[in-house]
RNA sequence: GGGCGAAUAGCUCAGUUGGUUAGAGCACCUCGCUUACACCGAGGGGGUCAGGGGUUCGAGUCCCUUUUCGCCCACCA
């Protein structure tokens, strides 16, 4: 057979840039990634229960990073194996408008070009954000294309389209009027330089070596008392001096009255429980403006709540002459102004957290402001009840403490920020500052007029929500809701959410919250959460950083099933895997293998005349196997193989072990399919009859074609590019895509297992021989073999074991019962001794101390087993089939040792 | 201050109802351009499964404990 038959179609090696975004575009223009096209090709069974995943819309002004690759790598993976197995599939894709993060893009690349939002406007800049949006948007969408994402682009959604935005303001309206929304005057996290609120989650604490400041508070009554704090310039926002009521030291203090340093603004000196008397100086400074446990204690004493901070973090009025410094320099001033003032004790380094912006990592500023709040309690215990019942599961089960955690502890979340891209909070304003919640200007004007009793002028809330609001109902806006679509009806619940732990809380709590509201359903069956992404050395990748890997860079290089395939098999659920470039590059190697092994079926498949299954339908066309007595031994033992993989692989994927699945399917393809039974179907190929040969390429072609199956949602280009070749397959647009999930069989054959294993071993102890004799690769060797009860198998796998091992056939004797030649190597298998009369190789003394360290082993074998055996509480409690086990494997080795013995002695 | 995870071969990791002599990939050593593949093949070396205790006939796997690293949550000035 010559290399240029194939040639044309299969280069020797697999290509993946050449087909890749070609297939693509093929599966996409069939309409595959359709269930409605499913179905009507009769592929899927439309009353089988639907699969159905949201995909976690990207910012649509990010770039995809490894964090999308291994998300998109899940999903497709279940979309893809739920597609073949039948069940109508549906894989919605989208993106997030990502309020601050693209406001945030946005806003830097004007300032490069000497704009700024403020003096645009925010008509334009909006308009400017939607430019970038749709830019972005087509970037974006091709990045996941070429991940290979079987998702449904028909059904594309992005988080600010009108359908999506009506559902927001709905759910918004809905929760106002239950009041379950409301707004506040609250200590809020500030960033001061996205001048907006940011709720609890996007404030990140970090440990930083700061300044722990002491001074002293002037008591007007006379004396002092020394308080400390880690920013100084609050101090012009106190409102009171707190200790404890208890303590002895200060006692006689509450009641007095404390001079505010520089300002000599008179604050109260009041007793709190609050107040730890061990920690500091026991005395504390309360500023109920600029922090939340002050606040609480500021309300429990009526003080004053001083703002002493504009948006931006300068200082206002309040900071008398302070005001209009930044808050920092502020700090500074104030501080020196102090040590002149003969009020400074010290200042120690202390390491303590401080929060910063999730988005722009600019240090936050507990700020009090009026905001919107969602009151979450009553929405969290259903959700919490959902997941207690099993109504919605979490894999690994580990994370549902987490979010029991969090949400038995939640607090009431601030959903309006001070930013112009995103959902405008749907409340218009009275002139007498009364709200109304209204879908659009003319209903919100309705309500006025009816109760005003006259047309009055309206102002909408100039904020917009907080992004997760709207991502908060993905998996039902995107469906059509609040109209009662047909998607709505048949794919909602959707069945798994899959996406990173470090989302939780952002995301997967408030869905299933807004999703039981909403809906009165939970928005998912199952919680899939994959771990973080990391680089070589465990950091986090970041641009910042460096080290970030753009997995378009790492396709572009080995190929997207070659990275998918790493991302899959790198580690487990919920467990951060550092990815390698080496594991990529061994998994591009291993795409190649399969292409090679196929090239080579193909090659000798395209002389002969195949037989297509009998029982074959459209989408499950494949080789005919031949009849059982044609069956030679390593033909029945792969099919047996390749049915416990089968098996195997079906039952890991049911139970969420996606990378042990593909562990299997890797193992199974290279070291059993392409070592062992491409080896041995050579001879019956090249030197059986017609009939074995042709026998031969069915079962290479049978297994090939239902091992690309199952390895079809792991690696799904170069399965489906091989599919695509071999012969007589590819009629009516059939597409491996498509195909349906092999079923369970009857392949199973433990005695061919035994039976090649125990050639297997032959052919291995030969081979070491071979190895250490250092016999020259090419020569063909003499062999006896004392095969026993194996005479049968040894006798009838002659050809393959010489083949195997390069033996020489006239030089071959086989009996039940044989004594050494002269000269010879002695191996014991299991049941079978050899002995190679390696002629002029064979040092007598090596080959002594060869067989004494093999005896040593056995010996050391047999111990361990007769320690077990003879133990009473084992052969009382184990399983029979334990028992069983050990005991043939101690006899096995007794005859083995018995062979190893004889054969010492007579050397 | 709580909670979670990790600790298995030089490196990266599997090992899911406790049961053969604990596996893979990469790296390493020795051979080999054998008509699918050098992105390959054959052979080989390498592990007291972090330490200690316990349960069990039997523990990498279950329980307790210690150590080291990482992460999450939490209002300590």
């Amino acid at each position: 057979m010559s290399d240029t038959t194939v040639a044309p179609l299969m280069p020797k090696a697999y290509e993946a840039q050449a087909v890749e975004e070609e297939l693509y575009a093929w599966w996409e223009n069939n309409g595959y990634f359709k269930p409605e096209k499913q179905e009507e090709l009769g592929q899927v069974d439309p009353t089988k229960k639907s699969f159905v995943i949201s995909m976690p819309p990207p910012n649509v002004t990010g770039a995809l990073h490894l964090g999308h690759a291994i998300t998109n790598s899940v999903e497709d993976l279940l979309t893809r194996y739920h597609r073949m197995v039948g069940h109508p599939s549906l894989w919605v894709p989208g993106t997030d408008h990502a309020g601050i993060a693209t406001q945030n893009v946005v806003e830097r690349a004007l300032e490069r070009q000497g704009r700024t939002r403020k003096e645009m406007g925010r008509e334009a800049f909006i308009s400017e954000v939607w430019d970038w949006k749709d830019e972005y948007l087509g970037r974006i969408t091709a990045q996941q294309k070429r991940m290979g994402n079987s998702c449904d682009w028909s059904r594309e959604r992005f988080t600010l389209d009108d359908g999506l935005s009506n559902a927001v303001i709905e759910t918004f309206i809905n929760l106002y009027n239950e009041g379950l929304i409301y707004r506040a005057n609250y200590l809020v996290n500030w960033c001061p330089r996205c001048t907006s609120a940011i709720s609890d989650l996007e404030v990140e604490y970090e440990e930083v070596l700061g300044k722990f400041y002491t001074f002293r508070y002037t008591i007007k009554e006379g004396g002092f008392v020394e308080v400390s704090t880690t920013r100084p310039e609050t101090i012009l926002g106190d409102s009171a001096v707190a200790v404890h009521p208890d303590d002895e030291r200060y006692q006689h203090l509450i009641g007095k009255t404390a001079l505010v340093p520089i300002l000599n603004r008179e604050i109260a000196i009041i007793g709190d429980a609050y107040v730890d008397p061990a920690f500091g100086t026991g005395a504390l400074k309360v500023t109920p403006g600029h922090d939340p446990n002050d606040y609480e204690i500021g309300k429990r004493h009526n003080l004053p709540m001083i703002n002493i901070m504009n948006r931006d973090a300068t200082l206002n009025a309040e900071a008398g002459p302070y005001a209009h410094l930044d808050r920092f320099d502020a700090r500074a001033k104030l501080w020196a102004d102090m040590e002149a003032a003969g009020l400074v004790v010290r200042v120690e380094e202390r390491v303590h957290q401080v929060g910063h912006c999730q988005r722009c990592h600019t240090i936050v500023e507990p700020l009090l402001s009026e905001q919107w709040w969602v009151k979450t309690q009553p929405l969290a215990e259903p959700a919490i009840e959902a997941v207690r019942s099993g109504e919605i599961q979490i894999i690994p089960q580990r994370f549902e403490r987490v979010y029991y955690n969090w949400m038995e502890n939640i607090r009431d979340w601030c959903i309006s920020r001070q930013l112009w891209w995103g959902h405008r909070i749907p409340i218009w304003y009275g002139p007498d500052g009364k709200t109304f919640a209204a879908h659009n200007s003319n209903e919100a004007q309705d309500q006025a007029t009816a109760h005003y009793g006259k047309a009055v002028n309206l102002e909408q809330d100039p904020d917009v929500l907080d992004t997760w609001f709207s991502s908060g109902l993905w998996p039902f806006s995107t469906l059509g809701w609040p109209e009662q679509t047909e998607d709505l009806a048949k794919y909602y619940p959707t069945t798994v959410l899959e996406t990173g732990y470090d989302i939780i809380f952002f995301w997967v709590a408030r869905m299933i919250m807004l999703g039981l509201k909403c809906t009165g359903e939970v928005p998912f069956r199952y919680v899939y959460l994959h771990g973080l992404v990391r680089d070589e050395q465990g950091r986090k990748m970041s641009k910042s950083l460096g080290n970030a890997l753009d997995p378009l860079d790492l396709i572009a290089e080995y190929g997207s099933d070659a990275l998918r395939f790493s991302l899959l098999t790198g580690g487990t659920p919920g467990n951060d895997m550092k990815l390698s470039i080496q594991r990529i590059e061994g998994n591009r190697n291993f795409a190649n293998k399969i292409w090679n092994a196929a090239r080579f079926v193909i090659m000798n498949l395209q002389t002969r005349e195949l037989v297509l299954a009998e029982d074959a339908d459209r989408f499950n066309i494949s080789y005919q196997l031949p009849a059982p007595d044609e069956l030679s031994l390593p033909d029945r033992w792969i099919l047996s193989r390749f049915q416990t993989v089968q098996n195997e692989s079906t039952r890991l994927i049911e139970t969420w072990q996606l990378g042990e699945a593909g562990r299997q399917l890797y193992e199974f393809l290279w070291n059993e399919y392409c070592d062992w039974y491409i080896e041995a179907a050579k001879v019956r190929l090249y030197e059986g009859t017609p009939a074995e040969a042709a026998a031969t390429c069915q079962v290479l072609a049978y297994v090939l074609e239902n091992s690309l199956r199952l390895l079809h949602p792991y690696m799904p280009y170069v399965t489906e590019t091989i599919w695509q070749n071999l012969p007589d397959l590819q009629v009516d647009g059939r597409a491996l895509i498509i195909s349906r999930w092999p079923h369970a069989n009857t392949l199973d054959d433990p005695q061919a297992d035994e039976a090649f294993e125990r050639i297997q071993e032959v052919v291995r102890a030969i081979r070491n021989v071979r190895s250490e004799y250092a016999v020259e690769p090419g020569r063909r060797i003499a062999a006896s073999f004392s095969a026993g009860e194996h005479f049968n198998l040894i006798e009838g796998e002659l050809p393959l074991l010489a083949s195997l091992t390069r033996l020489d056939l006239t030089q071959v004797t086989i009996a039940p019962d044989l004594g050494p030649p002269d000269k010879s190597v002695t191996l014991a298998t299991a049941g079978i001794t050899i002995y190679l009369p390696l002629a002029g190789l064979v040092d007598l003394e090596a080959e002594r101390i060869r067989l004494q360290k093999e005896i040593d082993n056995i010996v050391k074998q047999l111990n361990r087993i007769e320690g077990l055996l003879g133990n009473p509480g084992f052969v009382a409690k184990a399983p029979p089939e334990v028992i069983d086990r050990e005991q043939a494997k101690q006899e096995e080795l007794r005859t083995r040792h018995q062979q190893l013995l004889e054969r010492l002695t007579t050397l």
